[in-house]
DNA sequence: CACTTAAA
DNA sequence: TTTAAGTGG
């Protein structure tokens, strides 16, 4: 059930690094960002990152260990957060905020009970981006010079629609494959992790499969998305079958008699999301890191040890393209 | 979301 | 072979 499925249907490539040199990526912010969040506090106490108002701000070790990367690939990040929430994501964030109720609570027991162990993987699961995660997080990125831009709703789908108009961005960075139902003509994956990136290719996709963009978010909505549970029975196999031979949503509902709440609102959702060109952001990126340095270990108390590293990989990054300049 | 396993 | 459902992160 769901997104995954399109994982089956994407034309996926590995990439080099090297290959990213000089391009630019629009990144997913809080897809982004909650990938830190859930494997930063994995196995740590959480008590190191709290600070003393007990502000818990580990974002801010995530983000200082996550940049090195694009700095020392010079592959251009821009930022770009999530504005208002979609109405129909509002059952999503129910159904998260449930879970994550029943996580806080088995937590307590796992606390009152003495199990450790236990108790760290709860922590992971009940991580959620405050207010506060995302005004420091801002703010660190301010005085890194890194570029950011605000959505007017989803920050994918604004992230996509750059990617597919901006001729300065080159790809969308994000871990969903909601990404090509946007229409993000190159989304990199696994940005984070150790290997190489991933690159999903979206005409490609869609040739391979013989779809229209539209045909192929009528086969993610039978699927199943974000917004919709999809058809029980409709994988990715006999969603594009089906798809192929009815040409579209509408034709495939009306043979199976079925019925999909909001399908055409969901269907804009994708092809025609709310979104802004009303952006400007300066890529040339000289980022003030004694400015970085001491907001993230004074201004917020992270130990200098935690960061120490990554500030240092930044200043390695950024001292070395000055000179690659001069050359 | 990735991976595994069960079921059809 | 394809989907469904559960688990861990």
């Amino acid at each position: 059930m769901g997104n995954a499925d399109l994982r089956q249907l994407a034309v996926l490539e590995d990439v080099a690094f090297d290959d990213l040199d000089g391009d630019v990526v629009a990144v997913d912010a809080h897809n982004w960002l909650y990938r830190y969040l859930t494997t930063t506090a994995k196995f740590t106490n959480d008590n190191v990152y709290t600070t003393s108002e007990g502000e818990e701000v580990h974002n801010l070790i995530g983000v200082v260990q996550g940049l090195p990367k694009f700095f020392e690939n010079d592959l251009t990040p821009i930022f770009v957060f999530d504005g208002g929430v979609t109405e129909l994501k509002e059952a999503e964030i129910e159904e998260r905020r449930e879970k994550r109720e029943e996580y806080e609570e088995r937590l307590e027991e796992a606390l009152e009970a003495g199990e450790a162990v236990e108790a760290a993987k709860l922590e992971a699961r009940t991580q959620r981006l405050t207010d506060v995660i995302h005004e420091t997080t801002r703010d660190l990125l301010d005085l890194l010079d890194v570029p950011v831009v605000e959505a007017p709703a989803e920050g994918e789908a604004q992230a996509s629609h750059m990617a597919r108009v901006d001729d300065d961005v080159d790809y969308v960075g994000s871990e969903d494959y909601d990404t090509l139902l946007l229409g993000a003509p190159y989304t990199l994956r696994q940005l984070t992790s150790k290997g190489n990136p991933e690159l999903m290719d979206f005409e490609a996709t869609l040739e391979e499969h013989d779809l229209t963009w539209e045909q192929l978010v009528d086969v993610g909505i039978l699927c199943g998305t974000d917004y919709n549970d999809g058809l029980s029975g409709y994988g990715p196999k006999t969603a594009v079958k089906a798809v192929r031979e009815h040409g579209d949503l509408w034709g495939v509902l009306e043979a199976e008699d079925a019925y999909i709440e909001y399908a055409d609102r969901i269907r804009a959702m994708f092809l025609d999301p709310d979104v802004t060109d009303d952006y400007d952001v300066d890529l040339d990126v000289s980022p003030d890191l004694s400015a970085a340095e001491s907001y993230v270990t004074e201004e917020w108390e992270i130990p200098a040890d935690e960061v120490e590293r990554g500030f240092q990989r930044i200043r390695d990054a950024t001292e070395q393209a000055g000179l690659d300049e001069w050359m």
